[in-house]
DNA sequence: CTATTTTGCTTCTATTTTGCAAGCAATTTA
DNA sequence: TAAATTGCTTGCAAAATAGAAGCAAAATAG
């Protein structure tokens, strides 16, 4: 018999948009790391290539998880920026970070991401969950604004 | 895919893993839906295709979030199991289903998947987040143990 | 016991997605 | 004014995925 499931699944919702292997790490990229522009996109440790980058924040676009403005410094590029749904995304990050640093032994942060190790980080969703939460999005606001 | 998580960051090393379109889906349906067979998944409502269900159980098989044990009522088939490492990743999909119930306003639970409205999961997550981690857990414990 | 069905896959091919290297026009910088 | 930079696009090869079919062992039906 199939699915009795005729509504769509909300984890299937999610990875519609984020079930891939670079959205999320874009998130990231503006999230802990304040990038805004391609090019620091392309520059990532990770090396997307520039079609797949162009596509997916083409789709993040689209699903309203970021937001694509004119940077007034420069005519020819764009700002990108998180929207409430993109920040809204922090907890999902968190809870993959925690997972990882719980899991792999050589799970590392370096002082660009979330600015302390992982340990910590953990201690912090647990214990300070909230705090932590509202901590990473503003600043995250507060980079997107002001440079 | 490859070994190269060395000092890598951890949201890399889950996506790694899970960063596609079918291995949290597997994972849901091992946790919320109570499934342990090749057959049952493949039964699933997103219709992943046999050889990508394959190969997905065996890449979770790997990486230890799953376990393949044979089935004592029936020795063509095997029993899948969540291991502690799979059971760890609850948060994660707590989060995802968190997020897509306040963003997609589609977004439906049926009897199957939590037994609740991802409205009253959303509230407990917030109020009550370790007892439903808990219980969600426990209960996944439960029916891979006895079904 | 034999015949049929079920199960857990594998194998094949077609289609889609991805990675890589260039290229390119509009700026921006020197 | 020339050179470099930026944010992409375009081809093409390689890899991943979907969909159908097949298959041997085991379970079930007769």
């Amino acid at each position: 018999m199939t699915d009795q499931n005729t509504g769509k699944c909300p984890v299937t919702y999610g990875l519609d948009i984020f079930g891939d292997r670079w959205s999320l790490l874009i998130v990231r990229d503006m999230l802990f790391r304040g990038k805004r522009h391609y090019g620091q996109f392309a520059k990532s440790s990770e090396r997307i290539s520039s079609n797949i980058l162009a596509s997916r924040l083409a789709r993040l676009e689209e699903a309203g998880i970021i937001a694509k403005a004119d940077d007034p410094d420069n005519q020819k590029r764009f700002i990108y920026s998180l929207t409430d749904k993109g920040l809204a995304l922090v907890p999902v990050l968190l809870e993959i970070v925690a997972w990882s640093a719980q899991f792999d032994p050589q799970a590392k942060t370096g002082p660009d991401l979330l600015r302390g190790a992982p340990a910590d980080l953990v201690e912090r969703l647990h214990n300070d969950r909230a705090a932590l939460v509202a901590e990473i999005v503003a600043r995250a606001r507060q980079e997107q604004t002001a440079p």
